[in-house]
DNA sequence: GCCAACGTTGGC
DNA sequence: GCCAACGTTGGC
């Protein structure tokens, strides 16, 4: 089993609103190296913080689990959404993703202020190196241990 | 295959 | 809303 940390804006798409659907397509990354990390790695079970980005404090607010296998992007396909990709062909697809589902709300938010002050018990951590943009990243169990310890 | 221009992310 | 970081695109 392994450790995930999603990005989100809660004005699109917040921890609450995944409470209320329950499950949900993970899609419209269009970064290769998360691409990667959703259509390789992932596997059902894994466990995901849920990050909110872009936001008045910047933190870890949940945690969900990842509840499909890989499949593309239908929204690649459509040509109303923001995220249609008209260089993609439907025989082979380049965007991929997994449904993620809903686990529970943190008691509190852990912010990124925090997390950065710890970096020396978290160790290498893709979220707090300098200009990361990822919006899809590996946590080593390690790392998501001390995190929820944190709550 | 280099690299300038451009677009996007996301903290602040 | 600004802007640094950085990925992508496209001309050459």
């Amino acid at each position: 089993m392994k450790y995930w940390l999603m990005k989100s804006e809660p004005e699109e798409f917040s921890i609450d609103a995944l409470a209320k659907v329950g499950r949900e397509p993970w899609s419209g990354v269009r970064n290769y190296q998360a691409r990667n990390y959703m259509m390789k790695d992932m596997k059902v079970g894994d466990g995901i913080l849920f990050y909110h980005s872009n936001t008045e404090i910047p933190g870890v607010v949940g945690l969900a689990e990842v509840v499909s296998e890989t499949y593309p992007d239908p929204s690649q396909f459509k040509k109303k959404s923001d995220y249609y990709d008209p260089a993609s062909k439907p025989e082979q697809p380049r965007w991929w993703l997994v449904d993620v589902g809903f686990k529970r709300k943190l008691a509190r938010t852990i912010s990124l202020d925090e997390l950065k002050a710890k970096s020396e018990q978290l160790g290498d951590f893709a979220l707090t190196q300098r200009g990361n943009r990822l919006s899809v990243l590996p946590v080593t169990a390690a790392q998501w241990k001390f995190i929820l310890s944190l709550e």
